[in-house]
DNA sequence: TAATAAACTTGCATTTTGCAAGTTTATTTT
DNA sequence: AAAATAAACTTGCAAAATGCAAGTTTATTA
């Protein structure tokens, strides 16, 4: 199947913008592929201890929803599983870039909360 | 007030990504300020009529929002409103662009879609 | 062999969204 | 000047998404 041709039920439109909302436009999305790109994280429980406070029935649907969509894949057993970005998941680092950016101008100690969380996080 | 002492409640954390998906991390808002922004819209019936198709409670209620959150404002009267970007509003744009941009090279036909709209919006 | 942990699932309450219809004041049209 | 149209909402209700707590199943560690 072409890349284009699955997921067109559920668009609003053919807009590149609202195409790319549909995929990751909701609160927790893009927080996962922030997770895995700048945290190194990969694993289900993971994600769980995140500051946001992802819910378990959450983050399921999530996982499932960004492999369906292409933005993410995953290795190893039912109880070992490792989810990885594909290319395409690979390709969302400029968005969350540029939401970081905005951010960092404009809620005053979130950079450093940031930095912070990498720090911590041993991988 | 300062800048960052109001919208304390609802963030989920301190993350500059966190904290601005709080503000546009939903299905909704980043299109609003898309017509703004690329088609120069500017009331509640060119919002309305894109094509996305957002219902009139939502958009009334996303309207409020972004202006609380210090995105938009409004001028005019309350049946001939105006509605403006903010110097933070303006600032979503490189955020759009770098949606925009995956959006084009993984929805095949989405940026010939998004011309022919800039093309139909007669200002 | 028992305890702990990883990765979920299920059930239910709350919140958000979507749809249709109605309301109010301003501006046109007749 | 009166009637019709339009702009900008509001309201009510059904459906979907989210959040929370608890339970389940297999794998690993003590």
């Amino acid at each position: 199947m072409a890349k284009s041709t699955k997921k067109q039920e559920g668009k609003r439109s053919g807009c590149p913008l609202s195409c790319s909302l549909d995929l990751v436009g909701d609160k927790w999305s893009l927080l996962i592929i922030r997770d895995m790109l700048f945290f190194g994280k990969s694993t289900y429980n993971e994600f769980l201890d995140s500051a946001e406070g992802i819910s378990t029935n959450i983050l399921s649907n999530r996982l499932i929803k960004l492999a369906e969509d292409g933005l993410i894949t995953f290795t190893g057993t039912a109880k070992r599983k490792k989810y990885t970005l594909t290319k395409m998941g690979l390709d969302v680092q400029p968005i969350l870039e540029s939401i970081g950016m905005f951010g960092t101008k404009y809620f005053k100690g979130s950079k450093q909360h940031l930095q912070e969380q990498i720090k911590n996080f041993v991988k």
